[in-house]
DNA sequence: TACCTTCTACTAATACTCTAGTAGGCGACC
DNA sequence: GGTCGCCTACTAGAGTATTAGTAGAAGGTA
């Protein structure tokens, strides 16, 4: 499944996969942006009309739920991006934040880790 | 500077790192998609006018160049898509390159290796 | 000189994004 | 029962993205 989010679209998907199921006023209450009641509707609205969100009915409102993972939002906008601007390579994405990201030492020492159970993994 | 390329834009962008300074039909020419002669021209003078390219007259008409590098708008948009979905956090975003990307043996060789030198001088 | 080609500048049309307002339903409360 | 507040559905309007057409300049050519 393909999904494309926008900016704000980004950030109300942010607060269901933080939270859990939430009614308007949670998304609300949680986006880092003051945005007016009807406008958060209107995102989740869309964002339901595009297949990322459902909802159950909660008394007299609504209660929204991400119906997407967080994990495939993910993967399809990192595929974009280094579709888009790092010709489609991977490596040269994670080149590029290794060399320019400053990561601390301790993040690197995780990664490095990583790295290497995979190579176990992969090369075995 | 803060750059920011729509699709369309990033397109454009990559045929002129890739090429350097190129007229309007060389820039047409080395996109993957076939747009109309016009739409390129306006792609091109969109991006002048955001500050992102130059141009050189060159006989009757214009060789564009490249006025940001391409490494900044890497930056940018990894820097907005790290906020937007990974929670401002590169460390998170390379764990999910690395476990979910499925990176050849030798790419991980590779950059186990940048990892160790990034590692070896900032831990010195 | 008249025509053809190539090029830029300007204009336009459609779609999408983002924000928020209005209308009306429905339950609570006095 | 009337009013208040909260909720959804629908509508709207400004801004941006995307594509491309038209006008007109300029140079080459028969």
């Amino acid at each position: 499944m393909s999904i494309t989010l926008t900016n704000r679209e980004a950030d109300v998907m942010q607060v269901l996969w933080d939270r859990g199921p939430s009614v308007v006023a949670e998304v609300r209450a949680h986006l880092n942006d003051t945005l007016a009641y009807t406008t958060v509707l209107t995102v989740l609205r869309i964002l339901e009309s595009k297949g990322y969100v459902g909802h159950t009915e909660e008394g007299r409102g609504h209660r929204y739920f991400a119906s997407v993972e967080q994990h495939t939002a993910r993967r399809n906008a990192l595929r974009h991006l280094t579709d888009k601007l790092f010709q489609g390579s991977s490596e040269l994405l994670m080149t590029h934040l290794v060399t320019e990201q400053r990561l601390s030492p301790e993040q690197i020492r995780r990664l490095r880790r990583l790295l290497a159970a995979r190579s176990g993994r992969d090369s075995r």
